[in-house]
DNA sequence: CCGACCGATGTAATAACGTAACGGTCGGGA
DNA sequence: TCCCGACCGTTACGTTATTACATCGGTCGG
């Protein structure tokens, strides 16, 4: 099975490639405008594979536009979540950027407490099972979200 | 099958005393001290079926303390999610009471996006296969939190 | 009894996270 | 042309949570 935790040493541009890639893409299906301060969050999010925190991006981003306040960053956190790109961390108050845009799908995370490092699982049995048990209770799920805290392969390893 | 979520015109005084009898008799077992902050704060979570922040209780909690502070009520939520005696809605950044800490479990909460009803899956079989597939990508899970947002069942049927 | 220690709480300040509200700009359709 | 909707700038503010240090009251060994 494909491990969905990144190795340390890969080439990362790939990563960050690919990512803006497949937004273009996705953007460019759904009638969505991937603007350049859209485009530029997207890539500060992919800069590293870790969750990153919303005053992180804003810091960045000022060094390259001063005007950028916390509402241009939120605005476009917000844009890149509607459209699937990026998944927000509930209970890190982080966000991440999506390994797998092109399906929409429920943020399924694995979190390491060790070095913080993000899975995702992608699973639709899991989801579809939690849909089926929320129906059992007359509950209709529209959004799910799933947050793992744990080892991660290598933090297991090691610890 | 039960429904999680409370009837309207039920006996709440019943909901309240029993959450506060289960949690003396859960501190008394794990050797915890319900002191009388906590006992009061649980109280206040309690007080209605619906997510509670934190500022809320702090607001409650200062007409009969003055000298409560932010970490009064922080600390002493702190201490009932670590008993699992409350949950923390990390979607909502709010706190409910568990309707079952006799069994320590992981959140499965179905949140209604009408009217913020709260209901508890605590579905085992979701768990475990959460589990399992943490497990099959190496991660080795110890904690999950599952919420769900929806329409709770009186919701669906009036929209 | 003394003093060391520890858990619980008090207190002030501040960090971290997020939103409201309003105005300007710009590009495309009626 | 005119209007509309999107996007973004800008200021201010609201909400959520933590840090750091002081205090107080037990308990336990000496």
């Amino acid at each position: 099975m494909r491990s969905t935790f990144e190795p340390g040493g890969h080439d990362h541009a790939l990563c960050v490639g690919g990512a803006l890639a497949a937004a273009e893409a996705l953007c460019a299906r759904q009638g969505r405008r991937l603007t350049w301060l859209r485009r530029r969050v997207l890539e500060l999010v992919w800069a590293r594979h870790d969750p990153v925190r919303a005053y992180d991006l804003l810091d960045r981003l000022r060094q390259e536009r001063r005007s950028a306040g916390p509402p241009t960053v939120y605005r476009a956190l917000d844009f890149l979540i509607e459209a699937g790109l990026v998944h927000r961390i509930e209970s890190l108050n982080a966000y991440i950027g999506c390994r797998a845009p092109e399906a929409a799908h429920p943020a399924q995370l694995l979190i390491c407490r060790e070095c913080r490092a993000v899975g995702e699982l992608e699973d639709p049995e899991i989801c579809e099972l939690v849909r089926r048990r929320a129906g059992d209770h007359g509950f209709a799920a529209d959004r799910q979200t799933i947050e793992v805290m744990g080892l991660c392969p290598s933090c297991n390893k090691a610890g």
